[in-house]
DNA sequence: TGAGGTAGGTATACGCCGTACACTTGTCAA
DNA sequence: TTGACAAGTGTACGGCGTATACCTACCTCA
């Protein structure tokens, strides 16, 4: 009676429930994210949940379908004015896709730690093979090219490197002697990472211009095997 | 006095935890690596660990130093033939680092959810860099192309796709005509590579071939932008 | 010799987590 | 009216990381 007026507490959704999943990590991190947490979060006893997901994976798989299904459609193959547009259309599509995972920064940790990829992300990676298709790629180049992209399709990758980053303020004080000392050429990089960006915010690297510098290195590759009509295995035309 | 000839609990030590952690997830994986069942493998009763590391995060931090120092080292620069020789260096390198990391599952994605990376990364880092520099690439090029190189650097790469090995069985039945009509392109690619896949083992992709042909692939792109003198934002040479 | 510090192992307890299981309650069809 | 069903509740269990206090064997040095 009373609770069908009260906004704030509407039925329960799946939907409902992944929106706030999203939000929720969001706002206060994928740590943040327990099923206790969310439940009070909806103003439900945690075990309410479970009528809605099987459990906390499919949680997350829900999680990842809906960041996903943010990213932007591709560009129409019946737009194209050449098979060579396959370049820009898959180009247009991953920075799209990097745009959306940038503002769920949770996501791609989250994605990376799926077992096997819910359908959204199925239907995502097969409008990225078409596109390929539609640029003239057999298939077996194609599905080569496919691995190479891996997590870089869907606009991420791992970094396992902050240069300056980490390494500059680290580095303040006497560190900095000790660091130059184990690790010269890294503390060179870095110091001209550093150096370099000084147009740019907070003395970081680039982020987003490394991420289209190794793709566009990558997408070129593709287009030169592609060109050459690439058959079998041999990978290294030197 | 028992205890010191008693093999089985030799004395503790940040070491023998650190081997004995990396066993436990060799032979169970990760997920029992807990600090209790760890303990339990010790014969030692939990908090009995954090005498010899901080907490769980400096646990996980020493058991990827130790998967990272089985690497094999690098080739002598002095033993180089000619500045060329940067990229068969580069490649033996971390082909290496790839054999390692297969023989520990679970390592890839424990140094993913690494936040800083520890002295033995570090290390190896600088001696990848270190080949770049010998090989005659700028500062700026280097930095650039390990970004680009991402994980791979340290052998392995999010897969993110798994094609035939799930996309096959799973589809056994009725399911695979639903599957062709939601995504057909990714079914072609998917039948193409069990297909192709006769010759190897169990209708997967081969992997080690996907990994060595990006490698190459992204290798080759480098050489070439060495070769024409990379001098400043200009990935394109389209 | 013996007093005190210290390194290494122990015991107990707290608060968090995911979720199994049994229950109530509101809704709607037959 | 009844009875099935969907949705929310309450309680409880076993697992986790780890704070805190304690014990005890050993080493050092006066």
């Amino acid at each position: 009676m009373v609770q069908q007026v009260e906004a704030s507490r509407a039925a329960l959704s799946r939907d409902r429930v992944l929106q706030a999943a999203v939000a929720l990590a969001d706002t206060a991190g994928i740590d943040s994210v327990s099923m206790r947490k969310l439940s009070q979060e909806l103003g439900v006893v945690p075990m309410a949940l479970y009528k809605h997901v099987a459990n906390k994976e499919e949680l997350l798989d829900g999680m990842v379908d809906v960041v996903v299904g943010e990213i932007d459609p591709p560009r129409r193959h019946a737009d194209w004015k050449s098979p060579a547009d396959w370049k820009s259309a898959v180009r247009q599509r991953i920075l799209a896709a990097r745009r959306t995972l940038l503002r769920h920064p949770w996501a791609s940790r989250v994605i990376e730690s799926r077992r096997s990829p819910t359908p959204v992300v199925l239907e995502y990676m097969d409008s990225m093979i078409a596109m390929f298709r539609d640029g003239g790629f057999s298939i077996d180049l194609t599905h080569h090219v496919m691995h190479a992209l891996g997590s870089r399709m869907l606009g991420f990758t791992q970094e396992l490197f902050d240069d300056s980053q980490r390494l500059a303020p680290n580095a303040q004080a006497a560190g900095l002697v000790e660091m130059a000392g184990r690790y010269p050429h890294l503390v060179e990089l870095a110091m001209a990472a550093a150096h370099e960006a000084d147009s740019v915010v907070g003395s970081g690297c680039d982020d987003q211009f490394e991420f289209e510098f190794a793709l566009d290195l990558q997408l070129d590759g593709f287009e030169r095997l592609r060109q050459q009509g690439w058959s079998s295995k041999a990978p290294t035309p030197s």
